[in-house]
DNA sequence: TTTACCAGTAACCTTAAGGTAACCTCCGCA
DNA sequence: TGCGGAGGTTACCTTAAGGTTACTGGTAAA
């Protein structure tokens, strides 16, 4: 089977798992900081780990290199390491991972305009509660 | 605040949680079952509860309730019940709901791209296999 | 009289995702 | 001698999402 792919997902295309191929996209990016990392590694190119960790302070080392490793994968994200001292680590979208930038665009978006629609009823609210 | 989301996601906003909009984003949609949901309510129409269980044989009455509710409650559903006996109970999409099926679409698409692919190679690998 | 339909709720359990904290390695430098 | 910076791994813990099962209500049909 695909070589590029998570053992998980596979497990679960033969399973059955999915109800359809939406879900296989969500799987690939769904995960506390992937599409932030996508939008990142994406929209400005490569990144080395430590810049990645200065960009998300509150991520922990540790999940760090899990979400990069599953995105990896998945074959969304490529590691490069550069045979330095100290080690020179850079990751960068791949090919596949860039064709699901416009996806991760129009969520920004979309998530953008409720996020000040929210606002707007916010401040409605508290002015009601001012009455 | 809104009265259209969850208080766990206002919640998150508060707490500075997201890093970024689309985070909220994905947090609408992300639920095992919700974006196959939000397609059939929103390209087919309105749906009532005992419908949706038989076209997701697999989901549990609790969980399609629950993801339903969340769905209302992040305005992106609505529920409209007619007082007969026996009950009658409809989910429709809300107009915001509908401003999210062009994000779902495309999702589809991607992942209906990216599944071909993937049988491809397994394909592929399945003849390497019996060489 | 019992069964089935339709929708919902509550108690409980299981798993995987996310997170913390400690370790390791290789080297340069003070 | 030992610290610091680069990236990584391991063991462990916590939480929330998903799931099972069994209960409620009212009525119509067998």
């Amino acid at each position: 089977m695909s070589e590029t792919l998570r053992d998980e997902i596979k497990e679960k295309i033969l399973n059955g798992y999915y109800n359809c191929e939406k879900e296989l996209t969500l799987s690939i990016f769904s995960g506390k900081w992937k599409i932030v990392i996508l939008w990142h590694l994406g929209v400005e190119g490569p990144h080395r780990f430590s810049e990645l960790q200065r960009l998300f302070p509150k991520i922990s080392h540790k999940i760090l290199t899990n979400q990069l490793r599953e995105l990896m994968e998945d074959g969304i994200v490529h590691r490069e390491v550069y045979p330095e001292i100290p080690p020179k680590v850079e990751y960068s979208m791949t090919d596949l991972g860039m064709t699901l930038l416009p996806i991760v665009e129009m969520m920004y978006e979309w998530g953008k305009n409720r996020m000040n629609q929210i606002k707007q009823e916010m401040h409605v609210s508290e002015n009601d509660a001012n009455k």
